[in-house]
DNA sequence: TTGGAAGCTGAACGTTTGTATGGGAGGAGG
DNA sequence: CCTCCTCCCATACAAACGTTCAGCTTCCAA
C-alpha cells in the first residue's frame, strides 16, 4: 500500500481524501469530523468518500493504518536519511499531520494510537536496557518500565497540548522557532535539579512511608499531579 | 453558586445533571456527549436538562464555570485543609471528575480549560521568581516562562494521557497505587541526569548554532519531540 | 382553599448525521 | 460500434441530534 519512498501517486483523490480526513479528525475529533466536511476539504463529493472508504469507521481505520505505517516507515528511514537534504522537509510534510492525528486519536481512543504509545514505551525501555551510547547515562531508577512510560508520556504530552503550549510560549511549537523554545525549556527542566538532595531524599522517604502505610487508609489519589509547584 | 464547604444541596437534580454532564463530556468529548445520554446518566428526562441549562453550549459553559470554581476553591482550601482528615477524600471525590473534564476540555478546546492552563503557568512562574522555600532551588534557565510552561505541560499531560499511562503501568493512575508509581517514575526522571555534562553542553551548543543559522534554512520543525530516546 | 411558581415529563419539530442508491463521464479492449 | 470498468457525482433516506412546547405534579404563600 505504501511505497518506501514518498508516495508518488499522492495526488489521487483517494490520497487527498485520506489527508483531509487526517486533518479533520485531528482538528475536530473523531466525532466532530463529518463526511461532508472531509469531502469538501478534499474537494470531492460525499459519495466518493464512501466509494473509497466504505463507512466512517473504515475511513478512520484507514487513517489509523496510514498513521501507523507512516510512523514506522519514517522512523526506519530516519536512520539513513538524516544526511539527505530535503528529507527532513519532506518527512515533516508527511509526518506532522500524522502526529497531530495521533495526538488527537490518543485522547479520542484509537487502538492504533494506543499501539503507537505502547510501542514507544517498549522502544524506549529497550533503549535503556541495552548498552547506551557514550554520554548517555543509564536511568537511575528501579522501575525502568515506569521511567520509559513517563518519558514517553512527557514527549507525547507536548504534542497533545501543542495548542496551549504554543499560546503560552507565544510561538507555534510546530514551527522551528516555537519548537526550539520548547526544546530548550524541556532541556532545562531535564538538566536541572529543582530539589536539593536532602529534600529529594525526604520526598522519596515520604513516598515509601505512604506506600507501606496502606496508602493512607483512605483513598488519597486526588493529589496525583506530581512535582507541580511546591512540595 | 458554590459554598465554601462541600455543597450540601448536591443531591438536587441540577447538580446531578451537572455531574453527569461533567462525566459525559470528559469521556465522550464535547461533541460525543449527547443530551439524551446525559439525561439518562443523571436519571432525569431530556427536557429537564434543557430546563435547567438552556442549550448544550450553556450546559458546557456551566460545566466550565463549575470546573473553574472548583479548581480555585479547592486550591484555596488545600492550604489549611491539609490536616483535616476526610478532606482529601472529599476533595478527591469532587476534584477528580473536574480534572478529568478539564483534561478533555483542553483537547476539545474550551476557553475555561485554556484559562486554567494559563493560570497554572502564571502561578508556577510566580512561584519560581518569588523567594523559594528551603530545599527548592531556583530553576537554572534563562527562560523561566518557558520553564514553567514545560513543567505545567508535563503535569497536565499526565492527566490527559491518563488512560494510556494506566494501561502501560498496569495500574490506574487515578488510584493511589497507580499514582504512586507514576509519581515515582516522574520523580526519577526529574531527579536524574540522563545526559553527561559534556553531551548536554554539546546539545545546547547545537541548539544555539541551529538558531543562529536561521533554523537550518529549510523548515525542520518535524523533529520537535525533544529528549525522546537518543541524542 | 386558591393561585402561581418551580421542578419535571413526554412527545414533537427541524436539522444534521452516516449511509444507500442510481446514474453519468471517460477511457480500454474487443 | 458496443461494453465494461473505474472514477465520480447528486440525491434520497433513516437515525440521531439539539431544541421546542404543552402539560403534569408538588409545594409554598396568600
Amino acid at each position: 500500500m505504501t511505497e518506501t519512498g514518498p508516495p508518488a501517486e499522492d495526488l489521487t483523490a483517494r490520497a487527498r481524501i485520506r489527508d483531509a480526513a487526517l486533518e479533520m479528525f485531528a482538528e475536530h475529533g473523531m466525532k466532530g469530523a463529518t463526511f461532508r466536511g472531509i469531502a469538501e476539504a478534499a474537494g470531492v463529493s460525499v459519495g466518493l468518500v464512501q466509494h473509497h472508504f466504505g463507512s466512517k469507521q473504515e475511513l478512520r481505520e484507514a487513517c489509523d493504518a496510514y498513521a501507523l505505517d507512516t510512523i514506522h516507515r519514517l522512523s526506519a528511514e530516519k536512520i539513513d536519511g538524516i544526511g539527505d537534504p530535503g528529507f527532513l522537509a519532506r518527512a515533516m510534510r508527511i509526518d506532522l499531520p500524522v502526529r497531530r492525528y495521533l495526538a488527537r486519536a490518543l485522547v479520542d481512543g484509537s487502538p492504533a494510537a494506543a499501539r503507537v504509545f505502547d510501542d514507544l514505551v517498549d522502544t524506549t525501555e529497550t533503549y535503556f536496557t541495552a548498552p547506551l551510547p557514550p554520554g548517555v547515562n543509564a536511568p537511575a531508577t528501579t522501575d525502568v518500565h515506569g521511567y520509559a512510560a513517563a518519558l514517553v508520556a512527557i514527549t507525547i504530552g507536548m504534542e497533545v497540548l501543542h495548542e496551549h503550549l504554543s499560546r503560552v510560549l507565544g510561538a507555534d511549537t510546530f514551527t522551528p522557532e516555537g519548537a526550539l523554545r520548547l526544546r530548550r525549556a524541556l532541556f532545562d527542566v531535564f538538566d536541572d535539579r529543582l530539589l536539593s538532595p536532602e529534600l529529594a531524599a525526604r520526598a522519596r522517604a515520604a513516598m515509601r512511608e505512604y506506600e507501606s502505610g496502606g496508602f493512607g487508609r483512605t483513598a488519597r489519589a486526588g493529589d496525583g499531579a506530581p512535582t507541580e509547584e511546591g512540595p
